[in-house]
DNA sequence: GTACCGTCCGACCGGTCGGTCGGGTAAGCT
DNA sequence: AGCTTACCCGACCGACCGGTCGGACGGTAC
């Protein structure tokens, strides 16, 4: 699968090119891979379905894309996190910078969610981009984890576990769509209840990994 | 949408009906409501697309159907629960019954992350059915957390978001297919992997809801 | 016998899918 | 002027979609 055809062209006045990632990136977000149609994506970026596969070569390309920009996205806002510090202090910013990111846009949650379960039947998507960006994300979190666990801060468990769990927690909550407003009996991405959320689970995510045991 | 016509014909050599119901199980598991077509689900259960609508109405109220049998099976698992007794105890009892659950087939697990995640746009499969299995089983776990931090066992923590947190990690863990075996490093179904899952997962669960916050 | 009923089938319907093709138009370069 | 390039379009393709229809087959009841 080749990648995308021209570059983005430097300027900010939104391109064809962004309006057709923009597009795309809520119409997946909302239906899937599957339950999206090149001529809907194109109808609701203002022009017709050839011109969309001169910018994309393919449905799987373009989904591609979408979802390297949102990888790409959450990975920008870790950048600006510490490298050193309490391994406590640094799992609680690493928690909310990632809450932060997907709180956002109400379709970052969602397609990333998407793209992993839907992933059995399409692992064309994976891009070397995108694969790079997962590995840079997660190679943060787990060095968090196996130095908090070396200094003691933090419960020596087994660090995909958590890494997995933390991907559930947190991805999840966005993803949940009716049926989480329904549990939560309010909207997901208000600011009130993204404030609430976080306040549920960093605590729950801290204790989850420092304190001791007390197993059966 | 009407339910289904004809009524399990009691005896237990796998009727027509059920061959259909497994068989679009697995289908839909895999790919999704919109990435299955009947065809491939009445050809699969070795019949013709006209007899799978003998037996069911439309493509909707098959999936419901799916649907509605796991959830029963979970529920039916939580059936032998205690109804008292020490909230941590029984929350433990929850987790490992619900991950024993999910785990006795690897269709379920991901049927019911895309039922969730898919729900935006088929509101459709939603059946009086499957809405009170899913209340009784909301039901069980909020009365456990509710009565545990009314005893002070537990943390006083929303009930709503610690049940979606339940939720994001005890299904995704199982829905997670390929990232989660790149992740882990191995099947996600096989027994000493999910051996491995309950021993993180329990103390996870239940050190971020009974100890006292160490939040800043 | 024959009327009925549950089970199943092939053929067909209108519609949508991803993708292709040939061409048109305007800007820019030489 | 001529030529290239970027951008965009309508028309079309074969494949597949969910769903319908009329009928065939076998058993059972009368």
């Amino acid at each position: 699968m080749s990648r995308v055809s021209p570059e983005a062209p430097s300027a900010g006045v939104a391109s064809s090119r962004d309006k057709i990632l923009d597009t795309a990136e809520a119409l997946f977000a909302r239906s899937g891979f599957q339950g999206v149609g090149l001529r809907e994506v194109a109808l609701r970026s203002g022009m017709s379905k050839s011109a969309l596969f001169h910018y994309f070569p393919g449905k799987a390309d373009l989904y591609s894309a979408v979802l390297d920009r949102i990888l790409g996205a959450v990975l920008e806002g870790m950048g600006s996190l510490p490298e050193r510090g309490s391994a406590v202090a640094r799992l609680k910013g690493l928690v909310e910078t990632i809450v932060d990111s997907l709180a956002a846009s109400p379709t970052r949650g969602p397609l990333l969610l998407r793209s992993i379960v839907e992933g059995e039947v399409l692992d064309d998507y994976e891009t070397p981009e995108a694969d790079e960006k997962l590995a840079q994300l997660f190679g943060a979190a787990s060095r968090i984890l196996t130095e908090g666990a070396a200094s003691g801060e933090l419960r020596s468990v087994p660090v995909p576990h958590a890494l997995q769990g933390l991907v559930g927690l947190l991805v999840f909550h966005f993803a949940s769509g009716h049926f989480g407003e329904d549990l939560l009996g309010g909207p997901i991405y208000s600011s009130s209840e993204i404030r609430r959320f976080k306040e549920f689970v960093v605590p729950f995510t801290l204790n989850g990994l420092t304190t001791q045991t007390l197993q059966d």
